[in-house]
Formats: structure tokens, sequence, C-alpha cells
DNA sequence: ACAGTTTCCCGTAAATGC
DNA sequence: TGCATTTACGGGAAACTG
């Protein structure tokens, strides 16, 4: 009868913040005669709910009344949408909180109630509708993992509201998983994930068995039990590259140049017989948002030998965009002169015609000053001679100075194209 | 009979930022006689203020009364602290705005008022003080504009509740003035201002006549008009630089190594005469809450040039300390290789000696990860060739690689001890 | 003591008002 | 329209609370 829109959270609709706004929208489907009075609505947080259900309760704070309007003249269908309502908790509720605490705040649902009452020759009709189940959450740090239990709910149950859905939660297909992921990153971005790197994130939930699509995955380790031997969920971690994607790497994931998800062992796999200098962008598994690159260098005798930088955390990233770190990393090993090792974005495009249009060239010319850059450089000390005066390195290095000089040395090598990792 | 104590802003007493907590405490100072029943106090904002006197209306929030406690057992002195203070601005008063709208909101003084009734034998008595006048902000970007009123006033008047005080602000003495300044450097940091860098001020604020301490600064000059060619007042420009130290040089500041506040011409001074590497640290006069270096260099034809780098904000400082900017700082000239420019503080400290122990020597020692750390550098391209194969420079240019190796080149010279512009 | 949760509030951005 | 002022709220940290 009514069709009640979703309180909004910025791109995470059914997750409502304590104290923040938030809006919704009730429709009336039934098209009523000649209504010449005002139908007003009242919407009513969490009615009729069994007590005991949930540990926490809420009440509107704002006016939660409000008349219905003609949402357009064309159909003449009524509507209202509620705006500036906010959410605060009830304290001090008598005895003690309800939920044994079995769950934690964002698993516990609730939900909007909307009512409305009129009547039509002589007949007293009452409406009412509410919303699909809420999360409630008091702080944005509580936001992943409210959203995780929105996926949840809505990839595994068709239920309007069922708000004990996390009393006994299902376990998810990863086929079905996988493509709720991939969304993840297609509605953030506009380029969601391809199969390879599908492929791991299923082996990292699921051990090496992944590939048979049909495993199911419980909700505790999608986002309540820790990544053996990490600090954190596999949501949370997955989470933390969303957000770091959205903040910094959006134009770099977009062109398709963020491999992403590889597994070492796969990352050796795939360089080891690369031209040295060829690298690939990878997200960082032992800490929370955080991207690398790894290279291929051969040693002197021949040996491949794969090196990966500590990887960039948003707070580096807000100083240095991204792709500016990959035009100008140096490592500087003993007494020899600063060299860019990055060459290649795998699996053979050279960086700058990778990433040239992404370099950030704000020379900045505020005249009386020398403009300055930060620069990301790492420095390795070879640990076989102690004290080396300037040691002739058997590739002789490159001519420093302009940084842009780099460009210049580069050919384009002809290398058998393999089908690319990174297309979907 | 009571004295009342201030509501609180972190540092910033008698500022009172709407939404925000405050505290205010109130003794009496007259001895009760055994007083057996409780004594409550009242506290009102604006009580009796003549309508029309200020252009908004704030009322208190929470509760407003509270019983007195024995505060010491020792005097048996009665107080009261009142806690979880808040304020809001009335909405729809009657009429328009009361005042012309003459005044910032931050020239706008309010008070706070107590109020007590109490019997004894059989005489009633009423008891009533208030505060000293309060600046109402609803953001913090007005603190600065606050805590200038708050300044002024305490600085010109003895009077307690002259809320008319800036209709028609009296100016200030230099001399009055530079003292209040260096007390807000001292009270932030423990390090006040010396005569030379209030000797720039007053410069800076009054023309080159400040060497007359008894010129008198207007209230407009100090912290309503812009200077001349800058889009910031005074103040505005002062303030920003004590957030810069409290957040990112207090150290340094400490340590006594910024001269900040130095003139272009007196910089060229000091440093003509110096050996080439030779730099001191000051606040950038163009932007708001902006430090960079100046050194000095001697070209091939004997020339004396000085050099600025770009100012650093918080911005930048936040990715990387000041400290480790001096210590790593590079200048790249055409075809030579990187050097730090930076070799001796103004006069003639070793750059280690100084800075050494405020380096941040955090190396990441992640183990499967390269460490990277972030080098400010600056490109310098000379103008008199085009493309300029690796020209040998006059003076060879320093060994590259080891960041700390410069410290073995350093040795120390025997110059002229003049006294050090940073004695205070 | 501690972990989960909420509160607090700065600082930026957007909205509002004059 | 532009500027002054307020509101909004993310994000880090402190405070709370069982």
């Amino acid at each position: 009868e009514k069709q009640p829109c979703m309180p909004t959270h910025p791109q995470k609709p059914l997750i409502i913040k304590t104290g923040v706004q938030f809006t919704t929208k009730v429709r009336l489907l039934v098209k009523l005669p000649e209504v010449d009075y005002q139908l007003k609505v009242k919407t009513t947080f969490d009615k009729d709910l069994p007590p005991g259900r949930v540990s926490r309760q809420f009440f509107i704070l704002t006016n939660n009344t409000k008349v219905m309007d003609i949402e357009d003249y064309t159909n003449g269908c009524l509507s209202v949408e509620f705006r500036h309502l906010q959410l605060k908790e009830k304290k001090y509720i008598n005895g003690a909180k309800g939920n044994e605490g079995l769950l934690s705040v964002t698993e516990e649902l609730h939900s909007l109630s909307f009512e409305a009452c009129f009547t039509v020759q002589g007949l007293t009709i009452d409406l009412e509708t509410c919303s699909l189940p809420l999360v409630v959450i008091s702080n944005v740090s509580q936001l992943p993992g409210g959203w995780a239990s929105v996926m949840w709910y809505n990839l595994l149950t068709d239920e309007p509201r069922n708000l004990a859905f996390f009393g006994n939660p299902p376990r998810a297909n990863w086929s079905q998983l996988s493509e709720v992921l991939s969304w993840q990153f297609s509605t953030l971005a506009g380029r969601g994930l391809n199969k390879e790197q599908l492929t791991m994130l299923g082996e990292k939930l699921l051990g090496p068995h992944a590939s048979c699509s049909d495993y199911q995955v419980s909700w505790s380790k999608f986002s309540k039990e820790n990544i053996p031997g990490k600090p954190f969920s596999f949501w949370m971690w997955l989470d933390s590259i969303l957000e770091l994607i959205k903040k910094h790497l959006l134009p770099v994931w977009n062109e398709n140049y963020i491999m992403g998800f590889v597994s070492k062992e796969m990352e050796r796999t795939l360089l080891k017989d690369r031209d040295p200098g060829t690298f690939l962008l990878r997200f960082s598994e032992s800490h929370l948002g955080g991207i690398t690159f790894t290279w291929v260098e051969h040693s002197d005798n021949g040996d491949v030998k794969l090196n990966s930088v500590e990887p960039y955390t948003k707070n580096r990233l807000s100083a240095l965009p991204f792709a500016d770190i990959i035009r100008n990393y140096k490592v500087i090993s003993d007494g020899v002169v600063p060299e860019n090792p990055l060459k290649f974005l795998y699996p053979d495009i050279p960086k700058d015609e990778a990433f040239g249009r992404l370099y950030n060239s704000q020379r900045s010319k505020v005249h009386p000053y020398i403009p300055s850059t930060l620069i990301p450089i790492s420095e390795m000390r070879s640990n076989v001679i102690t004290t080396p005066p300037p040691s002739q390195s058997p590739e002789p290095p490159m001519t420093p100075g302009e940084f842009d000089m780099l460009n210049e040395h580069l050919c384009t090598f002809d290398i058998d194209t393999m089908s690319s990792p990174y297309s979907e």
C-alpha cells in the first residue's frame, strides 16, 4: 500500500547514525478519491518492537508527523518526505538492557514505521507500513560493520522485516558473495573486480579451495572473526581498501592500473620472467588501507629479486598523490645515484605512458619562493660491504637530475602479449 | 562577595562556543553562620541585558541551578561548580536583530550571572555577581577573533563588565601590546619573543617608526583591517603562526632555532656575509601559517644570492616533521647530484648539531617491505643554457647517497661571535 | 582491566542569512 | 551578489560502561 523509501547515509542506505540527520519518503500507492482534508503521516522508530529484542532503544528527536503532498500532478500520487529526522538513544530503560549482548550493535536490526489514518465514505481506514531493517550506529567508525550487515541481509533474504536475522545468520555462497563484493567497487568507482581478483579474495576467505564457487562463507568469517594472524576481519580489510580507493586512488583504479588483489605467489609468477623494472600495484594484506608496488630486478648472477615498498596509507597519500609517488619514487643504493626502479607497469606498459595523464603537474609559482615537492625515497644498503666507496654497479646508474628524463630512456619492448590480468 | 571563575575553552578562557560544554565556578567569600539548608545558585546568561545591546541572544541549554557545597573543610568556604553547561542561540527574537551590525560577533560581549538568595536571622539576602565579559562563537574558526577581543579587553581596561567596550575600543601602546603578544608564545610553548622579533612585528603593524615604543595601535589595525596587500589582518596572521608552532614546531621553537620574525632586509643583512649554506628559519608573511628557510649561496662571480623555499604549511608538516625537512631537503640543479643546501643554522651552528636530536629516526622495520621516506626536493633549472649536459659546478657536488654523510663533511668555523638574535 | 560503544569536539565544507 | 555567520558531520580521541 505504501512504498517506504530508505533513510540515507552517504552512499550507505539503511544505516542511521544517532545525532545525524536522515531522510525518508513514503508514497501512497492507492489513489484516493477527492481528498480535501490533510492526510497526516506519523513515523515511529521501532514501533511495537517486542521487548528484549534490542539492547538499545531509540526515538525520533525531531518532528515525526507530516502532511502528505501531491507528488506528481500527472498521477495525483500522494507522498511525504521526512527531512531532518534525527535519532537519539533512550537512556535509562527500566531494568537492564534487553539483549543478552550476543549481538554487536551493527547486527541489531531496527525499523521505521509509518502510520496514517483517514476516513472515506464513512469508513475509517488505518494504513501502516515500515522500512527494511535498519542498523543504528553512533560513530562513523561503525559504518563498515553496519554496511556488512546490510549487505548480508539483502544478499541472503527477501523477507521485508526479519529483525532477528543475525540471531542465526545464514551462510552465503561464494558465487553470490563475490558478486556483491565486486559491486562495492563498481558502485564506488565504476570498475568492479575481475575474475583473478575475486579468486584471490575467495582464497583469502576460504583457503585454496575457492575454485569451487559453491563454497559457503559464514557471516562470522566474513565480518566478525579476525583473519588468522591479523587484527582485523576480512570485511574490515576490504572496506579499508574501498575507502582508500575512494579518497586517493580513484583515477588510477578506474584506469585499471591497480591489480590490487594478488597473492605473493601469483605476484612472483607474473613478474619473474618480466624485464627488470616491471612492477605491479597491489593492496597490503598486513595493514589496513595500504597500497604498495612490487617490482622485479635481476641481480648480477641472474637471480630474480622482487622488491615491495612499504605500503602507502591515507596519511602519506594525502601528502602526495599515488601517481606522483610512482613517478618520482627513487631508490638509493650505497653511493649510487638515485634511480627510479619502476619502469613498466605489468605486463609491459611504459610507466609514463600509463600514468602520465595522472601526474599532478602543480608547479606552484609563488615567485619569491623556490617551489618544492616531496619525493618518496628508499635507501637500500648493501649488507656485503660495511663502508663501500662509490661502487660501480653492473648497470651504470641513470643520469641524475631531471625527473622527466627517464621518459626519454624508455623504449617499448615487444614482449609476448598475454591476456592482461586487468581485463574484467 | 563572590568570585566567579571563568568558563573555559581549551587555553582560551572567556570564549564560549555554542553547543560545546563549558565549566564555571563561583565561590562565596563571606562566611555564613550555620547553614543547615541548601543554598541554591542559579546562573543566567545575559541577565538584565539592555535590549538592543547585542545582536544575538543565547540561553543555557542545560541545568542552570546547583546547590552550593563546602569546598574546603579548613575554611568552610562555600562554592559551586557548574559543569556541562551549554549555550544555544535564541532564534526568532521578536523584531529584527538588536545591534546595528557595526560589531562583529567576536566583538559582542556577554556575561554570565549568578544569583543566590538566603535568609539569616529573619533577613533575606540576595546575592548576585557576574563574570568578566564573554565572547560567544559558533565555530572554532572564530576563535582567533574571539581571543583578540579578550586580549584587547583585558589589556586595556580594568572594568569588570564594560560590555560596550568594542563600541569605541581604545588604542594600545605598543609597549603593552608587544608584551601580550610575547605572552601568547610563552604560554603556548614556554618561549616568548625577543626584542628583535618584537621589533619586526611592531614595524609590520606601525611602519618603521616602531622604535618609539609609545606608538599606539588601534584595535582595527590589530585585528580588523587587512594588512595592506594581504587578505588577512595582523592578528589572524600571527595567530596562524601560533597554531603552526603549537601543532608542528614546538620542539624547534623551544630550542630557539626559529628566528621567525625577520624582515627581508634584515634577513639579507644577517646572511650576506655568512658562509654559503648558512640558513635561518622564518615565518611566511604572504601566507597564513607557513614557515620557510632562507639560505645564502655564493655564485661563481662572487655574488651573494639568497634562496627561500616555498613555505611549509600544516598539511606538508603533518606528512613530514620540520626537522626532517631540514635534514633531508635537497636541491637539484641541472644535471647535478642532489645536494642539501642547508649547512649552518645562523649564525654558525652545524645543521645536524642543532637539529640532530629532533630528527625522527622512524626506520620502520616491517620486514618484507622496503621502508621509504618522503624527501622535500626543489628543482632549480638554470635559465642560462637550455639543455645543459652535466655541467661541472665550480664547487664539486657532494657525494650522493647517505644523508648522514654530510655530517662528516662539516667542520666548525671560527667566525666572530656576534650576539645571537635568538637570545631573549 | 578491558573491549565495545558512545560522547566529545575540532576543523572543513556546505548551508544559511543579511 | 558577496560576505559573515551558522550548521553539518567526518574522523580521531577521550570518556563511558558494563
